[in-house]
DNA sequence: CGCCACGTTGAATTCAGTCAAAGAGCGTGG
DNA sequence: CCACGCTCTTTGACTGAATTCAACGTGGCG
């Protein structure tokens, strides 16, 4: 198992972070031979910033390309007819936006920059690409995808049955969470560059309402906040609020049963992508 | 183009709508051949029944097949721990329940009926088959499972940011047009056999105030409703509550795109899957 | 017939929204 | 260095949409 590693890397790229988040993310999932790792750092070479409060694409637009966020933080939202604003998601580095929408004939809804982001543009081709000739590499992109998609029924979950305590825990807990699958957390604590009003439009609550919530859980000691960074110095608490139980992010599935997928996969593939072990 | 039909074929299926629901709605996604149909006729061959009120599959179960829903209403919920019931989503003839989840190590939601329903039971390597030798049938499930998660996207607008009339209201309009991609709809008249309990677990709404607000639109002839059928008889003003413009459903778009990414998925593959054309 | 689940209606309650104003933080420019 | 303007945060008083509680009606079915 060890055996295959020791003449292929010049620096141990088995085990250390990798220094792409998307790489980092996606080891969570499958592993990736080194073969795989440098393929998917071809793909993200590429480098485009943008500043803090634009729109990366919008509503009706025709996606050309994927992104993978490299840094920054953005959001996935759409407007109202009535001037209001729900934001879907919040991307963090790794995240690509958007996998599926590519495929779509235009954009239902737009990503936009919360802070200045770097990002890398990955042409339709490169992602299509992939399906053909990686299947590691897709099993674990699909597999992120199915995370992405549990993370939507679980904010359906948020909206529609929690109360506005237990939106704002939740909330804070999944991006905890989320921020710990990328190794941007220290301790309890990570960089949380939203105003009240963008939580807001992420809960269904006004911002007046999410600032009396936070002052109550900072009274509670379930939080604490200083310089935008957020510290859950309270996590079961929080999660108690939130009510629920497990780790609904699949964070700990054990890789046997996407491993068993993509061996399938391999099958009737060439095979220039040699798994290391993990 | 139809003389291949008229020797294969005891009914012409290449045309008039297929008694396999599936088919019937991947057709509005990618054209399939006549092998592809006949694949997918195979696969959904077998058939179980549920009676009304059962659990498919409970949260925490693995699944060890995807359902393909023949006839009769399921929906997709999870329960909260407090005794509350979210429901995420109605799944209608021609849904597969659930395409991705199959991968996850278990179930972080239950599937259960509404009504009697008779299910066909696809094993994993059936659908995983697929993928390595039908891709305009992968195309398809893809395209259709974006769709799913356009919805999803939509479901989180409707319970973060339009009131309660406007979450029934465009609830309403969604089951109607997915009623009628599968040829489910008399008119503007479809059958919802759900009970205001049920729409009040989906919209995050107490069935007591689901119930003032269906009073309403009656008054006001929005709508009208007698054994279990539903009348849309202003979607106008219907599409004015819920507050949207366009076809998020994405139902319209041409399959161009689509088109081409299956030209792409087929390069390398056998070509035992001719098209026809649309 | 009579059960039982579902639908309907009213009255009181409450959680979150609205409106309004004042304070804190921060970069810019005089 | 301070003043200015800006955005974001904080707080209070009032309002309102939806919930809760409770009762009664109704329709299907054994």
């Amino acid at each position: 198992m060890v055996r295959a590693a020791e003449h292929r890397d010049q620096k141990p790229t088995t085990h250390p972070p990798s220094d792409n988040p998307l790489t980092r993310k996606l080891l969570h999932f499958a592993p990736l031979s080194n073969s795989d790792r440098q393929h998917l750092d071809h793909l993200a070479a590429r480098e485009e910033r943008f500043p803090a409060n634009v729109d990366i694409i919008g509503e009706g637009m025709v996606p050309r390309s994927v992104f993978l966020l490299k840094e920054g933080m953005a959001m996935r939202y759409r407007n109202m007819p009535d001037g209001g604003r729900q934001i879907m998601t919040f991307l963090i580095p790794g995240d690509l936006c958007d996998m599926h929408v590519f495929l779509l004939k235009e954009m239902d809804h737009s990503i936009g920059t919360i802070t200045p982001v770097r990002v890398a543009p990955i042409p339709r081709e490169g992602i299509m690409g992939l399906f053909g000739s990686r299947p590691r590499i897709s099993a674990a992109l699909w597999w992120s995808s199915l995370q992405e998609e549990a993370m939507l029924r679980e904010r359906i979950v948020s909206l529609g049955r929690r109360d506005a305590r237990g939106r704002v825990a939740y909330l804070l807990c999944e991006l905890m969470w989320r921020h710990a699958a990328v190794g941007l957390t220290d301790g309890n604590v990570f960089r949380l560059p939203l105003t009240q009003t963008e939580l807001g439009d992420t809960l269904g609550l006004t911002p007046v309402h999410v600032n009396r919530v936070l002052k109550e859980f900072r009274q509670r000691d379930l939080i604490s906040m200083e310089h935008r960074m957020m510290n859950l110095l309270d996590i079961e608490g929080l999660k108690v609020l939130a009510g629920f139980n497990k780790d609904y992010l699949h964070l700990s599935s054990t890789p046997t049963e996407v491993t068993r997928y993509f061996d399938v996969l391999e099958e009737g593939q060439r095979s220039d992508a040699r798994p290391t072990n993990e």
